[in-house]
DNA sequence: CCATCTTTGTGCACGCGTTCACAAAGACAT
DNA sequence: ATGTCTTTGTGAACGCGTGCACAAAGATGG
């Protein structure tokens, strides 16, 4: 997974657990395809493949919300459309605010996906007084000294970090201040925030590594035998001296 | 998660849990940043507080790569590095190509962190003729009738594709077709992959959701008692007439 | 060489998430 | 009204991941 949320252990809300939410998000886009080709009902099967799970996951899911189907028949897209909205909080408006506007606080400032689903820009902020009122996806860029302010005057909640990792804690540090509960962060940090503060965290390095591991994976299977593999830990625990398969590492303990 | 694999059904690959793959990476930098400050070694429980994980996880993860700390003093920093950089792969260098090169493929292009890592942007491709040519982050833009050709002369078996959702599915065909097995998708899309191809997907939008719900009950518990929260779904489940909390659903069933 | 102290490595138990498989429920035709 | 057929909703079993708690291991000092 790209993200885990940071505190809050695993509690399930209001009995619905972390891993259907989820996926909730993921249902209701297929759902929300449906509806623009005016399908009006959809078996779980249909859906899940949609959404690419099981089908008795999504039924598992869907009755954690409620019975929302009818049986023989289906769920009714408009229907389930509108209560996944509602059990996301999407039928109301979240002021957004993204701080540290550089290629990737651009991007995410451009990035159509947000408005789509109730979530407004509220806000760019940059610490470089160089791009103050300096025009970013429509939107002026604010310099971080008002940051405070600016969280309180539109009531904004949710705060997306994308500077550089040096700046992101203390950047998290006054958003949750100033009255952010919820962060997005680009930033390969680990950040350290209260309880009630939830983080979600986005790290581009994290994912390409995990597809190495599988990719290595992959050719290791693939060129078999020849090395054995990677030697098992017992047989090198004791010495360390010339790396185990032929590469050197770049460094190695005393 | 902003992330879940497709395919290959979470079978623990050569006897490391998936979970302990994913935090990894989170390791290595922290590793990585004690590293650079000459820290020799270092315990379960300073690591983990730097990785924000609990201590017994973390050696428990460790475990699986082999018995590589001492007892009574901790891990040696720079062999750990060393262990952690070789099971993940990155002791090679792994090309990558990223397709799709508007606001998002630009600030990929211009990730630090790629290049740290072992990970080399080999080329940038787009669809659009005009951007052919066009240099990005230093890497001139390539047109994708070539997708295939540069795959096959640079050896590209990870790609990164950050296009409209719309021409994700098709490109991915063609990079898998050219012999790509692991990308990392950023576009809003379910892709759908033969057997042996590993799919990761970061979704803002998704992300954003998630928080969306925490955030709402957040407002909801801190503000309780007015409405009594949201119905139970048996209190609701028969009658589809208003909608639940007064706010009218946009579209209700028939 | 022995005692003490620190820290690892792991056995064990628990809880969450996934999947199977089926009974219950309703639509629809006759 | 009754039977058939489709599809939901869920009880139950299983496996993975997490965290506790402790024994084993080794360093360090006397």
């Amino acid at each position: 997974m790209a993200t885990g949320r940071t505190h809050r252990p695993a509690t399930r809300s209001r009995g619905i657990p972390e891993a259907t939410v989820a996926r909730l998000p993921l249902y209701l886009r297929a759902l929300t395809a449906l509806s623009e080709r005016s399908v009006p009902t959809v078996s779980s099967e249909e859906l899940a493949a949609a959404a690419g799970v099981n089908s008795a996951k999504l039924r598992k899911d869907f009755s954690y919300l409620g019975s929302y189907g009818t049986r023989g028949v289906g769920y009714d897209v408009e229907y389930l459309v509108y209560q996944i909205s509602r059990e996301l909080g999407l039928t109301q408006d979240w002021p957004v605010v993204i701080v540290g506007i550089g290629n990737l606080g651009a991007a995410l400032a451009n990035y159509g996906g947000f408005a789509s689903r109730g979530f407004r820009v509220a806000a760019l902020i940059d610490a470089d007084p160089a791009m103050a009122g300096k025009p970013v996806a429509g939107i002026p860029v604010q310099h971080s000294d008002d940051l405070e302010k600016i969280i309180q005057d539109n009531g904004v909640s949710i705060g997306v970090i994308a500077t550089p990792a040096g700046a992101a804690q203390a950047v998290c540090d006054r958003l949750v201040a100033a009255g952010v509960t919820s962060i997005l962060n680009f930033a390969p940090t680990v950040l350290s925030v209260p309880d009630g503060v939830d983080v979600r965290k986005v790290d581009l390095s994290i994912e390409l590594q995990i597809l190495a591991f599988h990719e290595q994976r992959k050719a290791g299977e693939e060129a078999a035998s020849s090395d054995g593999g990677v030697p098992t830990a017992a047989a090198r625990s004791d010495s360390a001296d010339q790396g185990p398969d032929g590469d050197m590492p770049a460094v190695m303990p005393a």
